[in-house]
DNA sequence: GCCAACGTTGGC
DNA sequence: GCCAACGTTGGC
């Protein structure tokens, strides 16, 4: 077995909706609900042991957390019968300090990450300079 | 609450 | 296969 190459994601969601403490309480949870072909091709490219940054829209508009694919694509269970997928994350850790999306855009090599260029886009590919230089920012 | 951006749907 | 209409998302 080849070691795996890690990749970097961002996922969005209203905190309302499923908040990143509700990840820390429920330990870990299958990420349902995405009705976007981007977005489901980008669950799909997800592997075990990818970082992903969690991404409060709306009202907060900051990255808040990091956690961990668990588990790679399978079939939404919310959705029988139809061509949606999940994937398991677990919680890794709660940012030091939230990371606003208006501090992301100051960054001049922060300018094009999707969530920028693409607001509507709720999964979404990272670069590892992109994943460390967020993490960084709120470490 | 408004509006821009984007994706999807349906008529032709 | 094109494009207008419509719905949804998310920033402001």
């Amino acid at each position: 077995m080849t070691a795996p190459i890690r990749s970097y994601w961002l996922v969005k969601q209203e905190p309302n909706a499923y908040s990143f403490d509700d990840l820390l309480k429920d330990k870990q949870t299958y990420w349902d609900g995405v009705r976007n072909y981007q977005a489901r091709n980008n669950l799909r490219a997800m592997r075990k042991g990818d970082e992903v940054l969690f991404y409060h829209s709306v009202e907060e508009k900051a990255v808040v957390g990091i956690c961990k694919i668990t588990k790679e694509a399978y079939p939404d269970p919310t959705a029988p019968g139809e061509d949606w997928s999940v994937v398991d994350i677990k919680p890794v850790r709660k940012l030091k300090k939230t990371v606003t999306l208006a501090e992301i855009k100051e960054v001049p090599s922060l300018k094009d990450i999707p969530l920028i260029r693409q607001s509507r886009l709720s999964v979404m590919p990272l670069s590892k300079k992109a994943y460390e230089t967020i993490v960084k920012m709120g470490s």
